[in-house]
DNA sequence: CTCCATAAGGAACCTTGAGTTCCCTAACCT
DNA sequence: AGGTTAGGGAACTCAAGGTTCCTTATGGAG
């Protein structure tokens, strides 16, 4: 397991907010941003992306379209809002195993782990992956030519002399197979990619 | 203009007269059909696929809402055969060039034409380019798979001996390249992938 | 050539959801 | 305690998908 800290992603929030049960509390100010976000995330992971309305989240948060548009200017915000605020604390610990092989593998795991979460939201036409996964692959990228300076510096590879597409080509098979799967990216198929695929290209360089 | 033929969409050629006074031609069938196909087309090309309204197409091929849907159960099935007519004739070529090196640049130049032209859609969120893409990768493993074996049948590289994650590759990786860039994938790209990465994973397999 | 079933055109209508406005009142601050 | 701020709630506008219904042009059958 690569992340350290594991949002309750999956998991509806366990925050107890009914407006029913709530006769006289009058949440305001970043106590109630906060429970919007978290009633927007709940609904993203409900309903998915293309089906929350300002009004489910609304009712789900206890509180009135209103102070949804009193905070964000549309629902494209408030949702990105919602996401990023899940999403981009799974981001960039710069791994580093010792080995080449290990750090690719720990950053396709990582991609793998972030987008896994972004998974929970059910998105079949796929706006929202879209764009979670573009930013996945940004920081995959990042952090593979980390990984290659290093390896460099222990003499494991001439990462020099690497192609540009050999070094993004580990990331860029990931991308592909999260966007084009209908299945989980398992921890097999990146081994796969690192071993048959990636390693060979590094070992046996001509020059 | 974007599109391929351009037909006189905004000035109908057979009597623009007006529809109170003498409304003379009122076409039917697939004739009428086709119309709105190509206002649907005119239409995304015009204001991209998210902007697109029913309404909208039936004013540009001089039709009624009334007409579209007894036609297409809605707006995505309308959009869809609207492109579909237009996309899919770049699609399946067979191209067999005689060696492995050719068929496969054969299959990404296929793959990054067909997008490009998918790409006179304006469509920032990606809805429709992720799935004119997915479409595309599939034709493209598709393709792949019978180059390989071709090449295999020819003798030039051990076909059945190659990991699924090399097949996969190389469409994976400009599926991944075209999803991702903002520029246009160039011919130079697509060169690099299979002469930096693919062939010299098919060329020295141990066993 | 005439008649008729079919389907086109057009417009009214329903529903949903985004975004806005307004009023009342709870919460917090001084 | 009183005033300012912001939340709750509901009514509202507007756009767009989708439906219905009526009138009438079209093209084929007799």
């Amino acid at each position: 397991m690569v992340a350290g800290n594991d949002l309750p992603a999956a998991a509806p929030t366990a925050g107890a907010r009914d407006a029913r049960s709530r006769p006289s509390t009058r949440r305001r100010g970043a106590v109630l941003e906060q429970a919007i976000l978290d009633a927007a995330w709940d609904e993203l992971a409900a309903v998915g992306y293309a089906q929350v309305t300002m009004a489910g989240v609304a009712v789900r948060a206890g509180t009135s379209k209103a102070a949804l548009y009193r905070r964000w200017p549309n629902r494209t915000e408030l949702l990105a809002a919602a996401i990023d605020r899940r999403i981009v604390p799974l981001a960039a610990q710069p791994v580093s195993t010792g080995s080449l092989r290990g750090d690719v593998i720990a950053v396709l795991h990582a991609m793998n782990h972030r987008c896994r979460a972004a998974k929970i939201v059910p998105d079949p036409g796929g706006e929202l992956a879209a764009y979670l996964l573009r930013q996945a692959a940004a920081a995959g990228f990042e952090q593979m030519s980390l990984a290659l300076s290093r390896a460099g510096q222990r003499g494991e590879t001439a990462a020099a002399s690497l192609s540009t597409q050999i070094a993004r080509m580990p990331v860029n098979v990931l991308h592909s197979e999260l966007c084009l799967g209908t299945t989980p990216v398992t921890d097999r198929l990146i081994t796969e990619i690192v071993d048959d695929v990636f390693l060979p290209l590094t070992a046996n360089r001509p020059t």
